[in-house]
DNA sequence: TTCGCATAGTTTCCTAGTCAACAAACTGGA
DNA sequence: TCCAGTTTGTTGACTAGGAAACTATGCGAA
């Protein structure tokens, strides 16, 4: 007889809802703010430090250049961030964060502090930890780098 | 000043970071059976019970009606699930696999239980357990139930 | 020098969701 | 009884992202 195990018995499953639950409740909160969450992976990783290339930010983000190039238009036409060109090398662009955006980063990290805050709240301080170094230890031994945007 | 915190501060971050990563592979591996994510959830779903309403599938599965509705027309293209009608209630539906359907299920739960063995093979034994606990403790207090697809 | 290949970003086509409007079928209170 | 409101599944418009083709630019070896 095949064996099928239920769904729930695998940890990914769970990993997923879990996952998947944070991330929709913060969804939410930024929607609020008029961001995505793939935006707002972007101004953050575009606060306080240098322009960045587009197809850095891609594989920072773990996501595809053209995704990238769609992303930048979308918060350009907001005015959060800027595109300026590199007289270096025609085909590079350098992308930062206007006044505004800039402005806007602490608001939303706000909301992600928080919306971690309030979800874990339902760990012991102990527990937390334990969890953080559990999935620090997965990142670490899978060599995982990709900043997750969906 | 206001504190903006590192993106990777936040547990809901590492969460993503995680479970993206496993699902993706298992995705991948989904594909090579010609079969995506949400469709092997359907199709599990199905398994082994009673056939069920579309809309308590949406339920079940965190998705809205219309997408389920798209779902099991492709599965149902696919030859691997069969819609019977409801003398009952000539509105409602009843969604089962087709005998093909039945027969891939354990396959494809081979495929998962492997690809969650692989993954968490980073941890030990105690580990596992304990991320597991943590996540059950997080699902319980929080009242998650959806099945996550995306 | 220049030609072939590599690289940066864009664009097109496709997929898989959501949301909201909808038709058909059911239900229950006046 | 019947009609107003609800529920079921479907559909169309829209969105975000991936894959791959494309354009423009840069670079290195012959």
């Amino acid at each position: 007889m095949a064996a099928v195990s239920d769904l729930t018995a695998h940890t990914g499953y769970l990993l997923r809802m879990v996952s998947n639950a944070v991330s929709q409740e913060f969804a939410r909160k930024m929607a609020g703010e008029g961001v995505t969450v793939a935006e707002w992976v972007m101004l953050r990783s575009l606060y306080g430090g240098e322009a960045v290339a587009p197809s850095a930010l891609a594989g920072r983000m773990g996501m595809t250049r053209g995704a990238i190039s769609k992303l930048a238009d979308r918060l350009e036409a907001k005015g959060l961030i800027e595109r300026a060109g590199n007289p270096d090398d025609k085909r590079a662009q350098r992308l930062s964060l206007s006044t505004v955006g800039a402005e806007k980063v602490p608001a939303l990290a706000h909301l992600a502090d928080e919306n971690d805050a309030v979800f874990l709240a339902a760990l012991t301080g102990k527990e937390q930890e334990s969890l953080r170094a559990l999935l620090h230890t997965l990142i670490d031994k899978h060599k995982l780098s990709a900043m997750p945007v969906d």
